[in-house]
DNA sequence: ACCATAAAGGTCAAAAAAGGTCAAATCAGA
DNA sequence: TCTGATTTGACCTTTTTTGACCTTTATGGT
């Protein structure tokens, strides 16, 4: 019984994946009509599925003719890649956003589903078992690692 | 008579044989209802009776929506597998062990060339950034890691 | 132009829906 | 009887769902 919210992630990148824009304009009305649920909930979904660090942005309108627009950040080249880089310097990366950084690098086609499994493994908390400071360094220059090691021609 | 939690872990274990993706999904809470019992006896079996040292992997979600996942670790005829399990346990493992371990592991195509290269870099001592004995110990962690994700069913 | 109203969308916090932890009480077998 | 395994319950954390109230924008009438 997989929750609302999910159903709906999985509707609106269903119809992202159709776009060859990049992006999506949706009612925030009528996807809770036709979900069946109050206006908030889309908002819900934005906010935890849709967000900077899953790799989206999302713009809207209010008033008359309004809308909101989901807008995939794609990853595609090393210069975004450096970027990503760059933004993890030095700071210490929770487990979440970890795990969100991943799941984007697998959606990008950076890693394999399989390789994305292993490496979230590698990179939990109860893994580690560091107490929670050193682990979300650890995990922000092991990350900064992997994506250096993507950014190889030779693998 | 048998006890309540060998009651529940037969019926999982049921479950989890008629299951064709290595793993099932359940709500702790339906069954606990199921077989009239608080929920903390769920995790009562789970921690008995689905742990990695009996070969089961487990993962779940709190929430609206959420769920048990009980996974199912292939320790047939991977036998050599588990003897590194075995092996790996507790004792710090140096770096070159630790790339010796991963090479051989490519070599019997456990993990792809591309994966081990990877991996090989998250346990480097100079990427850790750790203090020598701190960095075994991790090292040696999580290759147990790696090794349990290995022999997981369902991917 | 000015304003009222309708049409969007936004915010925030409370309630609900799961699941987790831990320790006390009980039970069963050596 | 003692000991380890099981059962139970009180309390906690995380994630989702819901609703009341707020803000912004467009439009039509005067």
């Amino acid at each position: 019984m997989s929750s609302l919210v999910s159903q709906i992630e999985k509707y609106l990148k269903r119809q992202l994946a159709a776009s060859t824009e990049g992006y999506i304009d949706v009612q925030r009305n009528d996807l809770a009509s036709i979900f069946m649920c109050v206006p908030s909930q889309i908002n819900y979904v934005l906010d935890t599925r849709f967000n900077q660090a899953n790799g989206y942005y999302v713009e809207s309108r209010r008033g008359g003719g309004g809308y909101v627009r989901i807008i995939k950040l794609a990853l595609h080249d090393e210069e975004d890649m450096a970027q990503l880089l760059n933004n993890t310097a030095k700071k210490p990366i929770p487990q979440t956003t970890g795990e969100n950084l991943l799941d984007r690098l697998v959606e990008e086609e950076f890693l394999t589903a399989r390789e994305g499994h292993i490496i979230k493994a590698l990179l939990d908390q109860d893994n580690m078992q560091l107490d929670k400071e050193s682990g979300d360094l650890l995990r922000s220059r092991l990350l900064r690692v992997l994506l250096l090691n993507l950014l190889r021609e030779d693998f």
